[in-house]
RNA sequence: GGGGGCGUAGCUCAGUUGGUUAGAGCGCCGGCCUGUCACGCCGGAGGCCGCGGGUUCGAGUCCCGUCGCUCCCGCCA
């Protein structure tokens, strides 16, 4: 039998699938199991739906064949469970359902046992007339998961976590787990902790990724280590980010970047293969600079241009004086001249308060006109200066230029975030085309200036390119990469630090003093210290990725269970208050809120 | 922590300028129906308009608060 379902051992209740029900079962018995789809009672014939993950198989009851099974089938509602054995028969041609894979065969039931009687859904497990919402589909999410979108979303992400466990271990990982109650290490994301009963006041804490326990295994020597772990972070929601979340996370010993990229390059390639697409690594590279030069943030979606451009020097000695500024070398605006729009003064006011949302102070906007431009800034430049712009710009008639001024990663970050959207609102990118990237070359330490310290851009075991200087944290650059897709952070990875001296250097620039480092790290430094392989890895968002592969914006949808954006879940009402016994076992003192 | 959107029948939604008894589709219940497949036809039930307060002769509609959902910013080593 081919297809992605395995043959079945004869069972109580079924020996087929539904949607195995195909032309070369005609002629045979078989027994099928599942929910009531539809019904379709006719009174005399009725014809009933059964439907279990492989798809759905029409059932006939006839009255004259066996009135006793027709009378039940007369009864069955939606969902109800169901048993039946019967003649797979080829269906007339007038009655053959092109729409259905098992639309040329039906099943003539001749026994059928009811196994499960089911009240009403509170919403079609099939629902045609719109979406159902989100709260109800949590609240009931072991109907939601019945469901096709959500069949296929967890169908698929098995494959991709098959696909993945397959290739890592034809290259000679070892899968090992990793704990979930951890120590805390706080830095970074708020941590979920655990009180510990047995050392009343000290806590455990959920790990936010696996990354130390996997250092530790390559001083181990397991060399090659991979986990699809789930890591916890105590931050605020979004459409792309649960509080409990799924990595795939992997480290090797003896390698350095070109190592790693090499070997996830080929991940990557194979594990979309599986799924349908064809990619072609060497996947681009882009330095950290350049992405945010171009365009303004670090996950750059690069299946459109409008990529920005830096106005500063033309700019500085006018009237409009502008730190840093902006935007379209040819795509928007070709976009815009092909004629399918051009922007009324209510669209550029919008861009004007979208801009403000993402921080700007303010947005001016320009549309090319002849040999200069029609905008408000256009007469406090010169000739000259319109003529730089133009150059600069590459820009045609009628094409629109938008600038915003601040300092340079500012008027990028700005600038990026409405490149973001005008290239999803203009309809820009090619929704087909899969751009996987690479982004290299970042700083180590980036400044803080509201609390005037260096903090890690990735973590504070990445290791330094060429050493760290003290003196000039910043200057310092970074064995890391982010895999990036269609402007989604898959995910990100680094060489570490294997030598305790200088992971103690990246502590200090970050504030951890000695004593401190010791105290948080001992266990790390310490076993950097016996012998400790140069080694590196990454991990990936599987959320995320199967959420780009299923063509979902949330990864709601692609989680069994997932939490809300208050991070609760409708179905077990999680998080919940808890009863004063455990409370006194762990040791916590229960708040008493007294009136008034 | 901040900003935007939403909340009306089991589900998805409409509800005009504040004005009679709050509607539709689907679902549900009953009846009829032997080739349907989103079956069809006939009939029916079903509403704390999220909750609380206010304005008003009168509130689903306006105001304030609150709760829930959602998107974004902050945050996410």
């Amino acid at each position: 039998m081919s297809g992605p379902f395995p043959a079945l051992r004869p069972n109580a209740y079924r020996d087929t699938w539904c949607g195995q029900a195909l032309p070369d079962r005609v002629g045979t018995e078989a027994r099928v199991a599942g929910w009531v789809h539809r019904r379709r009672d006719h009174g005399g014939l009725i014809f009933i739906d059964l439907r279990d993950r492989t798809g759905i198989v029409q059932l006939v009851f006839n009255p004259d064949g066996a009135p006793d099974v027709h009378q039940m089938a007369h009864g069955l509602r939606a969902e109800d469970v169901l048993s039946v054995a019967g003649e797979v028969v080829r269906r007339s041609e007038q009655t053959v359902n092109p729409d259905l894979p098992t639309g040329e065969v039906e099943m003539l039931v001749a026994t059928a046992e009811v196994l499960a009687d089911a009240e009403t859904p509170p919403f079609e497990i099939e629902a045609f007339s719109g979406e159902v919402g989100e709260d109800a589909r949590l609240r009931h999410r072991y109907l939601d998961l019945r469901r096709e979108p959500m069949q296929q979303a967890l169908a698929l992400r098995h494959r991709v976590t098959t696909a993945m466990r397959d290739f890592l271990g034809a290259e000679g990982f070892y899968e090992i787990e990793t704990p979930v109650l951890t120590r805390s290490t706080p830095e970074g994301a708020r941590d979920f902790l655990v009180p510990s009963r047995l050392q009343q006041g000290s806590f455990y804490a959920l790990p936010q990724s696996p990354q130390l326990f996997k250092q530790l295994l390559m001083v181990a020597g397991f060399e090659r280590y991979f986990q699809i772990a789930r890591c916890f972070r105590d931050e605020d929601l979004r459409a792309d980010r649960q509080p409990d979340f799924t990595q795939l996370d992997l480290e090797m010993s003896f390698v350095g970047v070109e190592d790693v990229i090499d070997l996830n390059e080929r991940l990557i390639a194979q594990v979309l293969r599986e799924m349908g697409l064809e990619v072609s690594p060497p996947f681009p590279r882009i330095a950290y600079d350049d992405a945010i030069a171009r365009f303004g943030t670090d996950r750059p979606d690069t299946r459109f241009g409008l990529e920005i451009v830096d106005l500063t020097d033309i700019l500085e000695g006018t009237e409009f004086n502008a730190f840093g500024a902006v935007i379209g070398s040819g795509g928007a605006v070709r976009g815009l001249n092909a004629g399918r729009r051009d922007l009324s003064r209510a669209e550029l006011d919008g861009l004007i308060s979208e801009a403000k949302e993402l921080g700007a102070k303010g947005l001016v906007w320009a549309f090319r006109e002849g040999d200069g431009w029609r905008a408000p800034i256009a007469k406090f430049l010169s000739a000259e200066e319109l003529s730089a712009l133009n150059e600069r710009l590459g820009a045609d008639e009628g094409d629109l230029m938008l600038i915003a001024a601040d300092q340079p990663a500012r008027a990028a970050a700005i600038l990026g975030g409405l490149r973001q959207r005008l290239g999803r609102r203009w309809d820009l990118i090619e929704e087909s085309e899969n751009a996987l990237s690479w982004i290299v070359e970042w700083p180590l330490f980036e400044h803080n200036p509201e609390e005037d310290r260096w903090e890690a851009l990735h973590h504070p075991f990445t290791s330094p390119a060429a050493g760290i200087d003290p003196a000039d944290p910043g200057a310092a650059r970074a064995l890391a990469y982010d895999m990036v897709w269609n402007g989604v952070e898959l995910g990100g990875g680094s060489i570490r630090i294997h030598d305790s001296e200088v992971q103690r250097t990246a502590f200090e620039v970050l504030g951890i003093g000695r004593e401190e480092a010791e105290q948080r790290f001992g266990f790390l430094l310490e076993a950097l210290r016996y012998g400790a392989p140069p080694h590196g890895g990454i991990a990936y968002g599987l959320d995320r990725w199967v959420a780009l592969l299923h063509g979902t914006d949330s990864i709601r949808d692609v989680i069994a269970f997932p939490k809300t954006a208050s991070g609760g879940d409708p179905l077990t009402g999680a998080p919940a208050a808890v009863d004063e016994r455990q409370l006194r076992d762990l040791g916590l003192q229960t708040r008493v809120k007294r009136p008034g």
